[in-house]
DNA sequence: CTGATATCATTTGCATACGAATGAATTTGA
DNA sequence: TCAAATTCATTCGTATGCAAATGATATCAG
């Protein structure tokens, strides 16, 4: 790995230039984690032309409630990749809209159980449709081999 | 496309159940938009790691400032895909640190220009080697082979 | 049993990220 | 030329996202 950049000729001017042509190899454009966050932001865009009224980590929570049922909010948080404050901040939003409701566990009092409402398990069947599209349209660049080979290496670096 | 997790059993089943099993069909870790986010995450993690008084967007901005020099903010937001808003607060974080500077354009008044200031050369050509390792750990759970695959279908979907 | 640890949740502070509204300056087009 | 449209920047409001500190509760070890 290291230079992603250049090319084969120039190797001695490389080397006489040394530090600063070595600095401005470096594209910005060719870095993972660049290309990663725009990747991300045009996910995110195609998820809003769909899904108007729910972000991305609103509707991870319910759909992962819809799956597992009542949880803690910690514990949701760990399987939809939330820290203990992002959490809190997802679940009350949506406590507030009364798509889930809060109770305290009998037994440990520290924690704080989640569940879907009616209006809740109602909206996330109706919004799955919607979140099946907005995958395919996200990989619509590539083709189905393609999307395949991408979703196996992006599930490696996840 | 469709469904991404149906096995090829009981499909009349699936038939007669029809919706609700539809339903729980999906998959929350499968999609490309959760995965994705995850990815990002582990990414701006590694990322602080090894850079910890800068942001990613914030390197990126002193990045590019030092790939094509002197531009305007919005110019500068478009160069690193962020909106006018979001670019005005990295950039105003870089200059409260010295690692900017902002003057405005002589001819064009409603424009802001941006230029590295000598500390900030400084900051990026520093940051530069750490940059490449960044790259380098975020794409460690791939062979070359696979990381140059990724890479091309990333680029592809961003 | 009890002091040390660990876990769950909350709060605060800071940094993206974006839509929408606003104001200033420039460009366009009839 | 001059009104309309566009561009640049700023501000406000809302929503993640994470580190660190705090408080309440639960578990563990001696």
């Amino acid at each position: 790995m290291g230079r992603l950049a250049m090319s084969g000729e120039d190797n001695l001017l490389k080397l006489v230039e040394a530090d600063e042509s070595d600095d401005h190899d470096y594209r910005l454009q060719n870095q993972v984690g660049f290309v990663l966050r725009k990747a991300h932001q045009r996910h995110v865009s195609i998820f809003a032309a769909h899904i108007g009224d729910l972000t991305p980590p609103q509707f991870a929570a319910l759909a992962k409630l819809y799956d597992i049922g009542e949880t803690s909010q910690n514990q949701l948080g760990t399987l939809i990749a939330m820290d203990a404050a992002t959490v809190k901040g997802v679940i009350d939003r949506l406590k507030a809209r009364g798509l889930v409701d809060l109770t305290k566990h009998e037994v440990d009092k520290r924690r704080l159980l989640v569940n879907l409402t009616p209006e809740g398990r109602q909206a996330i069947e109706r919004l799955i449709p919607l979140a099946r599209a907005i995958t395919e349209e996200t990989l619509a660049p590539l083709t189905a081999k393609e999307a395949a080979t991408f979703l196996r290496l992006l599930a490696k670096l996840a």
